[in-house]
DNA sequence: TGAATAGTGTCTCTAAGACACTATAAA
DNA sequence: TTTATAGTGTCTTAGAGACACTATTCA
């Protein structure tokens, strides 16, 4: 039997087949706080519920399409910063059957989101994760998933995800320091970044103080 | 209808199902080199083509306890450091069907290990990453693997996890410059991990130079 | 005693941390 | 002029990097 016989003699079924989800831990900022998008659940299991926007991957699509998906179903939202985080797979985390998660996580900006109609919702990220408020596994998967952006702020520039493509140094390093959940002093702060900023000569106005300037990111 | 009710009803059928797998890669320091473990393929598709070490997820089991049973077919070996790497989720990564693979890194000291028979060995890391030889996308895989543990040797103590129980300091100092890929100054080196270590009042002996001392881990 | 490797002392330089200062808008 | 926030200068300290030195074994 050569190898394209055996292509066409081949009985996929002879193996296991699992279901398999992709669940988006969908992360911006609004009021000072990390916030995680969310939608309430309409069906059993956990009726009534919060849980993670999430998609059963299809045969023919990646996994990186499945997320993609998951994304521009719930928001408008395309081409964003999107990661992939953890694989879950306890066997009685989907009380219906096997189901494997693959976790991804994604940053924007919460002026660039328009959520299409009520179906989900921001809420504080942290505070969620606690909580005993959400189905299946999720709490953990939103732990997970802060750890992750916590861990690589420092060592990556994830945080401009989170601010528009023009902004200012005190706006950015309030995202800093709410990633980091403590307080920056200004001068380290913008020491430290400055070779990631390109200066505009734009500049804030109409505040009861002194303007500032407007940045981007360098490319 | 009710959540009791919902269950008993609910058909699994109804969704997509796939395959999954969990493939292993396995390093290990050898002749002072990242090595990895590698099976030559029996089957159709690739054909006596190297590949890693994999098993079909089973319905019942975790992914951790699938890559638990993929080692210790391989490997005699338990209880040893591993984690989750990525989840690899192309279409078109098996040409039989659509497989998705959870990958998972784990790290041995070489003298620990004794392989069962012939039928899987160790080979240059990132020599293969780098080649043609490698069934499915498993030299990505392998590639992926390197980066992570290069990634973690600096901030995390899996340096450790490639050396026995007891070792001694220049032994600890080559498997930080294999992973690193670069020489490190011994003074430098020591400030850096001093205080993970504890001080045996062993020595060794035999070799015509001054003897080293033996540490161990500290807990 | 010399070859070979183990192990230590210390200087330099950079970058993080802390804090005080100056600048500029509106009311 | 006051209030509020933006932005800069600089001292101190910890740690990384570089290198020279001493120590101990066997042949």
């Amino acid at each position: 039997m050569n190898e394209s016989e055996f292509l066409a003699s081949y009985r996929p079924e002879s193996y296991e087949r699992l279901s398999v989800t992709v669940d988006l831990v969908l992360f911006t900022i609004r009021d000072e706080t990390l916030q995680v998008l969310l939608t309430r659940r309409k069906e059993h299991p956990f009726l009534g519920r919060l849980a993670l926007p999430g998609v059963f991957v299809r045969p023919d699509e990646t996994l990186d399409a499945s997320a993609e998906r998951a994304l521009s179903q719930k928001t408008g939202l395309h081409d964003i910063y999107f990661e992939q985080l953890y694989t879950w797979g306890d066997t009685e985390r989907d009380p219906r059957m096997r189901v494997i998660s693959v976790s991804y996580c994604a940053l924007v900006p919460w002026e660039s989101i328009s959520l299409p109609d009520g179906d989900a919702a921001f809420f504080p990220a942290s505070e969620l994760a606690a909580s005993q408020e959400l189905a299946f596994d999720h709490a953990r998967i939103i732990g997970y998933g802060i750890e992750r952006i916590r861990n690589k702020v420092n060592y990556t520039d994830i945080a401009f995800s989170l601010v528009g493509e023009e902004f200012t140094l005190p706006e950015l390093q309030k995202v800093y320091e709410i990633l980091l959940g403590m307080p920056l002093y200004k001068a380290n702060f913008r020491r430290k970044i400055a070779d990631k900023l390109l200066e505009t000569d734009k500049m804030t106005s109409g505040a009861a103080h002194r303007p500032s300037r407007i940045y981007r990111k360098k490319v």
